[in-house]
DNA sequence: CTAGGGTTAG
């Protein structure tokens, strides 16, 4: 009855029906009320009323691990554990796969291989479930052996635990290892397709990607969304849009992950008139603006342009968070707006929402395009004092940047010799930009020593070397630094993404 | 009454 009410969302129902029966309340209507609360995201209701029970049993627990796990608090789900453990409940494959999953990507992974040894006297590891989530957990540990050994050990194989398989192998970076599960793969659905297309793409074998998602029977939302993204996260920004046209002429139905995409792509390519469409594609199929499909809006229009609309349509969003401003700020940064930037740093702060590294990054660079040398130095020193953000070489590159073009060599020029990190070909390109807006040879030639000292050059450094005997336009240095700082950053996410001892499996 | 696989923003 209780979970009658609970189903159709009728929260306040369910809980009248919960009240009124106290003499025959029995563990089931508790559990079907806890479960309610956590359907809703009310964990402290729900755990108010576990507390409140007379006796909790394991489906109990499990359910407070579903909620602690949807909040993200995988400290929580280890106290409860050992909480389960002291009452003497006997943890089933319900609470195995809740805690491996909820464990991911946290610091309690490393307990993953002791929850397997548990799993393994309780005899659960025949579960479909509890193996497809340890699968996961081994893929997390990056245990290749860990990963294939417990896909042996299910009993049945459903195509889930074949998807995870494969999933795992392309986390690893292990492509060919990846196919062949695939290829084995008894009944193949559009989650194994799309798993298998995705993985070439976070490997960089887009033609591989392309080629498969063009053989695919079935193609679903997510299908398409993972191929615009991926020609996104590759800059191949008119094939994203080319690809988002295919699936409106498909009559598949977009959702907030592909227009996030594809306004991505608009603002790669800076198309503000393929944008404003997109835009009134959000309104026309109705997407719901969440933080991050408006955040999205943002930025494509800060990037295109426009940042009259940016920020109208960032004043609009009603629960801002950390992306939201950092957006904001980088679109006046962007447009030399620096005083606009400031001032929404200090609303930001105002809001309460916690600055970080990006943050910094925004503030600084919008001082150094306007000139606010002090302004920048202000907020350089207080990153570390007051938020306790330690400067990245980003921030760095932004300050040399700041005392580069306000013609200030000689400090930009101490701070490369004392910052705690080897400059690289982002911040030679900068002071080299410097050295070249005021014709300083010399300097330019302690720069050029330290471009030949890194091993990764960089055809912009030499154009600029060459810049600084003269010609070519500011413009094209401003550009060059930009493309330099965002090839730094993608070299840094695939550096962490796949160690090169993995990549000798792969004979593609 | 509780659980596993594929996609979003700076």
């Amino acid at each position: 009855m209780i979970n009658g009410y609970v189903r159709n969302g009728d929260l306040n129902a369910a809980r009248k029906l919960f009240d009124q029966n106290t003499s025959s309340r029995n563990v089931v209507s508790w559990n079907s009320m806890i479960t309610g609360y956590v359907k809703h995201d009310h964990m402290p209701h729900a755990q108010l009323l576990f507390d409140q029970m007379p006796v909790r049993d394991v489906v109990s627990c499990n359910t407070i691990l579903s909620g602690l796990y949807k909040i993200k608090n995988p400290e929580g789900i280890y106290h409860s554990i050992l909480q389960m453990g002291r009452i003497g409940l006997r943890p089933n494959e319900f609470t195995f796969s809740i805690v491996i999953t909820a464990f991911l990507n946290t610091v309690f992974n490393v307990l993953i291989p002791q929850l397997h040894g548990l799993i393994l006297c309780l005899a659960l590891n025949s579960s479909v479930f509890v193996g497809s989530s340890l699968m996961r957990g081994y893929t997390d540990l990056r245990n290749c052996e860990g990963l294939h050994q417990v896909f042996d050990e299910i009993l049945v194989k459903d195509v889930t635990s074949w998807n995870a398989l494969i999933l795992g192998y392309m986390d690893l970076g292990l492509t060919a290892k990846a196919r062949r599960a695939f290829e084995l793969t008894p009944e193949k659905n559009v989650v194994s397709w799309t798993t298998l297309v995705n993985g070439y793409i976070t490997n960089k074998k887009l033609n591989e990607a392309w080629s498969l998602f063009n053989k695919m029977s079935e193609r679903n939302v997510v299908s398409w969304t993972v191929m615009i993204n991926g020609y996104v996260q590759n800059d191949k920004f008119v094939c994203a849009l080319e690809v988002f046209l295919s699936m409106l002429r498909s009559g598949a139905r977009p959702n907030h992950f592909t227009f996030s995409s594809v306004l991505e792509a608009c603002a790669g390519c800076s198309s503000l008139l393929m944008g404003k469409q997109i835009h009134s594609n959000v309104l026309k199929f109705g997407m719901p603006l969440d933080v991050i499909l408006s955040t999205s809006l943002v930025d494509m229009y800060a990037k295109c342009g426009d940042i009259e609309a940016a920020f109208s349509i960032f004043e609009s969003i009603p629960k801002k968070n950390r992306v939201s401003w950092n957006s904001i700020i980088g679109g006046y940064a962007r447009h030399g707006l620096a005083t606009r930037a400031l001032e929404e740093f200090e609303r930001m702060m105002k809001c309460g929402v916690r600055p970080d590294e990006v943050t910094f990054v925004n503030v600084l660079s919008a001082c150094s395009h306007g000139g606010l040398i002090e302004e920048g130095e202000r907020h350089f020193n207080l990153m570390g004092t007051k938020y306790g953000i330690q400067a990245g070489i980003e921030h760095y590159t932004c300050m040399v940047d700041l005392y580069g073009r306000a013609g200030h060599l000689e400090k930009a020029e101490k701070l490369i010799k004392g910052m705690p990190f080897e400059p690289d070909v982002v911040v030679w390109g900068a002071f080299l930009a410097a050295c070249g807006l005021y014709s300083s040879l010399e300097l330019g030639e302690f720069a050029a020593e330290g471009v030949y000292k890194l091993e990764s050059d960089h055809p912009a450094v030499y154009s600029m070397l060459s810049k600084i005997h003269g010609e070519k336009g500011v413009w094209g240095t401003v550009f060059e630094l930009r493309k330099m700082m965002k090839e730094r950053h993608a070299k840094k996410q695939k550096a962490d993404a796949k160690p090169e001892h993995l990549q000798e499996y792969d004979p593609t």
